[in-house]
DNA sequence: TATAAAAGTAACTGTTTGGTTGCTTTTCGG
DNA sequence: CCGAAAAGCAACCAAACAGTTACTTTTATA
């Protein structure tokens, strides 16, 4: 095989091992010689192509966040249609959120460290919905009072909540939030409260 | 003075330090030299109070999740009387949270580690909320259909959630929510939502 | 096919950290 | 006021860790 391949695959093994270890133990749990372990590579190449720990971290950081952009440009190509439109950018983000667990944890671990290297990172993950919502208070599909700022930081928080603090909550409410039929509910729950609240 | 008065006061400064150390920067991160330090204790002093590392930790929790039992009370004493209650459940946990930002924090911290340490305390944080919106529709006041349990876990999450994501969705969304008045903002926002989803 | 650059490896290092040990000082019941 | 028990302390230790070094193997190209 020729070698830049080669290191496009060892650096991918890297990096999909280090996305596992980091979301689950965080950075300052995770261990390096753990994720060149389960890499099935030298420790060496770690550092060889990702410079330090803290290197590879924002780099599996940049990748995740890069799979948002699936979602933003599912949103982007709608038009604004009514209820239906509201049901898919809820529905959108939590089939997202479902698919990428790891996007959850790391999101979290970030805040917690004061989003020290998340901070470098962009992403537009408002800019689709919130332009959807200003189309249908402009068409008069939506009434015209609606804050459409904190609706759409509404949206993010309570789909993003639904993912983000199960075990305590599973635990103080004695429902396991955490089963795919448990989250469908909270999907159907989260639609209804919001468009109760933005029509009418 | 009297040495279980010293006791107690040197048990009190080393919870006070954990508590700011654990809630900064988890379990993993923290160190026991720094907490020892900042207590004004020698490091001894920690183990032979609180065992280990893990035992101080757990302390600290107990602790912390054990002033929610004021917010508990708070609404043990309420009877349903229509908006007004439903106003005093949201705005009264988020006083909780604010005053609390620990609270907050440790939460976090321990939902990525599964909960391994809370998952030993209990709290009821819920049965106060679910009984006032249970008397609520029981007479007549909210509508019939209403959801209360999935309700009472939105209520949690959206309350919680305005104190947890912070960093990244102030950077995302572009404004700052981590002010006194931006939180003002999202609490008005949070109880309209709720209004126009348990009534009607 | 000769050779230089890059990929890969194992063994090592300096430091940090949770936890311990052996000792001195303070407190308090009788 | 005496003696035991608890409080308090500084120095120490073994393990774990991020990062390095010195070396071998593979690949690309001229």
């Amino acid at each position: 095989m020729e070698q830049k391949k080669k290191t496009e695959i060892t650096k991918n093994k890297i990096l999909e091992a280090a996305e596992a270890e980091f979301s689950a133990l965080g950075l300052a749990a995770a261990r390096v010689d753990s994720i060149a372990k389960s890499a099935g590579v030298n420790k060496q190449m770690i550092y060889a192509h990702f410079e330090s720990k803290e290197g590879l971290y924002t780099a599996v950081l940049s990748r995740v966040y890069g799979r948002l952009s699936v979602y933003q440009e599912t949103i982007a190509a709608y038009t604004f249609q009514g209820a239906e439109t509201v049901r898919r950018i809820i529905s959108d983000y939590f089939d997202f959120l479902m698919e990428n667990p790891s996007f959850v944890r790391l999101m979290l671990w970030e805040n917690l460290n004061d989003a020290r290297y998340a901070a470098g990172i962009d992403t537009e993950l408002f800019v689709g919905a919130e332009r959807l919502l200003r189309e249908g208070v402009e068409r008069g599909m939506l009434r015209p009072t609606l804050d459409v700022e904190q609706t759409v930081i509404s949206m993010n928080m309570f789909c993003f909540s639904a993912f983000s603090n199960l075990h305590t909550l599973s635990k103080i409410s004695g429902i396991d939030l955490k089963t795919p039929d448990a989250l469908r509910v909270r999907r159907e729950h989260i639609t209804e409260l919001f468009l109760k609240y933005v029509f009418e």
